[in-house]
DNA sequence: CCAATTTTTATCCACTTGGAGTAAAATTAG
DNA sequence: CTAATTTTACTCCAAGTGGATAAAAATTGG
């Protein structure tokens, strides 16, 4: 019977055979999302192939069906993993921001965020193959992820316009979508980057540079 | 015999049969084109095929190989076909921009460049999917066009923020990419953006609102 | 230790993929 | 009209697809 959303009852490391090399073994569960993560950051849903992905984890082809009961099940858990690891990024610290001004606050939170998207662009590169088109996927993510967070951003940034550190000219969604769209872009075309200007956006040196450029393009240092 | 890439001697429209209802008639080769922009703009490279596209086109599925030879050569061909559109939009009416200062010849530029974004959202979804990842289709897209565009728009870029019309703290690789991504971003993201805001960014409203939020945040107003 | 349960592996399936090859049809040139 | 050529249609193929099934193996609780 198959577990699929279950929470395992397995322990989910085991220690080796020989106890003086103890190697950490991962489960299958765990081996398949992390593989998942990669193939469809890689090439998206549709392209990607479930063989593919169970040979990448170096699992069984069946694994998947049995672990989390099929393609569309197993996407959503990658989605569902990934938003997890950016809230617990951008959550934790922001109670260090609880007596900055608005605007450092906020420059605090586009820091953040950007060295998120610099260091997990998985997760934004998933969901963009699901977002340049209607399908099953956009409706799930949409209903589940984006609306929540899109009306939590929204707020802040009517909250920062009223405050004048953004532009107040600019209507809020379109202000969002340029700052969510000049942040993230850079990351979705490091690989193009790379061969055009034969620099690694990802570095730490670049990420600061992009960082620093976002603050001065909408925060205007 | 394939004509691949030569030129076609063949006319490339005819008549119908009955003379009272003459049928405009795409060709073979222009139908698979049309149907091929449409189908690697939605699911991109990999997970577009090559049934789907001539099912759309109408066409025999055997055709493909005849007129492009193969799926990575119809691709080219798309690309070629959309950058040279763009190319005409661009440049047709540079000559009208003679007698305008740099700020205002820029302005007209962002905004001729974001309304082709929003009217032809397949050039930039189509290269958006080989941007992402490593492909022979990067190597040939970087070398054959984004190469020599990037160059272009540097050289202007530079002019600009010498001029003063450009932040000129923004170093030019990462104002270029914020430029970029701030004005393609929200085209990408159209589908998401119909279910999030109920609004269609595609409209001639929308359009007219993310020129100015973009003419703002960069040249500021 | 053993029986029950969970997890993995190994086949099998109908279907789709890109492409090759060839015959039929349409068009052109003489 | 005829012959040469171009274009289309059709058939095949090996390889890969997601998923179903059941046997085998590993792990658990008693």
């Amino acid at each position: 019977m198959s577990p699929s959303s279950k929470t395992k009852s397995r322990a989910t490391t085991s220690d080796n055979i020989s106890p003086d090399v103890p190697v950490l073994k991962l489960d299958t569960r765990s081996k398949i999302l992390k593989a998942a993560i990669m193939v469809f950051a890689d090439i998206g849903y549709d392209a990607a192939s479930l063989r593919q992905i169970t040979a990448l984890a170096g699992v069984n082809h069946g694994s998947i069906k049995y672990h989390y009961n099929g393609k569309e099940e197993l996407w959503q858990a990658c989605v569902i993993y990934l938003y997890a690891q950016l809230e617990t990024t951008l959550v934790i610290p922001d109670v260090s921001q609880a007596k900055m001004s608005l605007r450092d606050s906020i420059e605090r939170s586009m820091r953040l965020y950007i060295r998120f998207l610099a260091k997990h662009p998985e997760l934004f590169k998933i969901t963009m193959y699901e977002t340049m088109k209607d399908s099953p996927r956009l409706e799930w993510l949409t209903k589940n992820i984006t609306i929540p967070y899109t009306k939590q951003s929204l707020k802040l940034i009517r909250k920062a316009k009223k405050a004048g550190v953004y532009p107040d000219k600019i209507p809020t969604m379109n202000l969002f979508y340029l700052l969510v769209g000049a942040s993230r872009y850079t990351y979705f075309i490091a690989p193009e980057a790379s061969k055009v200007f034969g620099k690694d956006l990802t570095s730490d040196k670049e990420i600061k540079r992009h960082e620093d450029a976002v603050i001065q393009l909408f925060l205007g240092k």
